[in-house]
DNA sequence: TCCACTACTTATCATTTGATAACAAAACGA
DNA sequence: TCGTTTTGTTATCAAATGATAAGTAGTGGA
């Protein structure tokens, strides 16, 4: 196995791991929340707290269009942003209790779905799936930043 | 480790993968091909040949917009449509050779910048990934039909 | 033969997303 | 203090995507 015969495993993985996701998530009906917003709401989420600025490097989505998809979810009740006491010009944006109800139920209803593609899975493979799961965490993600 | 927090753990691995995708497509200059369309071409190339109504289902692509798209990518002379023979409903779809040509070039560009982030990997490394690769395919991805 | 069904197409519309320009306010460095 | 950079906003436009209705042609079963 060399590099090359890696990336071509990599890359087939990484489409079946977009259709599974896709398949997950489809059945969640979040009430008018487009896709993006739910990538945003997500990363807030495991963030906790984060700046518009870091959302914006994060997800590849362009500092405007962040502020319009932040907006809307602050319009909706489901985000906050406070004030950064350092530096003024930052924001410091976080779930609120109506955000994290909804992505506590958004999840609940992905798990659903996870539970059946996993339910053949015995204690020992749950362990190798975690397992595996932090090996690619560690030795591809490490230094994922820019 | 339950099932549960294997939900967790995989719930942000997901999410990474797809921030990490992004930056490695990122910088893909495809002449005017959207990202849907690349998807699309991605599934016929791993996928070798197949009908307009697979991709709709494997994508979750409607038809009437999966026949949109196939045909710019007709259009763009990127895929072939040829009659099935033994059902003249069916249309088999494959990469013509430009087609070809320009997945070949995307993927180069893609595993430059995927090469960078596993720089640091050892052999050892290598086969770990892989390994661990391999587990989630089969663990987690093998019955994903539907 | 007739009817229901599948595979696919065309057309149309609304919505989402991306891109860009122009702006304001705060921070920061010389 | 003054110019530059950072952070975020609003506004606007174009393009991509999703959703739906309606239609054609072929298949297959009763």
């Amino acid at each position: 196995m060399n590099k090359h015969d890696l990336f071509q495993q990599f890359v087939a993985f990484t489409a079946t791991l977009h259709q599974v996701t896709q398949t997950l998530t489809q059945n969640v009906k979040l009430d008018h929340i487009t896709a993006l917003q739910y990538k945003i709401l997500e990363y807030i989420q495991v963030s906790q707290a984060v700046t518009a600025t870091e959302i914006s490097d994060c997800l590849h989505i362009s500092l405007p269009n962040t502020s319009r998809e932040l907006r809307k979810l602050q319009e909706r009740k489901l985000i906050e942003k406070t004030n950064d006491k350092l530096d003024r010009r930052k924001q410091v944006i976080r779930l609120t209790i109506d955000g994290e109800k909804m992505m506590t139920e958004a999840f609940a209803c992905i798990e659903e779905q996870f539970s059946q593609l996993i339910q053949g899975a015995s204690q020992k493979d749950v362990e190798a799936i975690s397992e595996a799961l932090a090996v690619l965490e560690q030795k591809v993600f490490q230094n994922k930043g820019q």
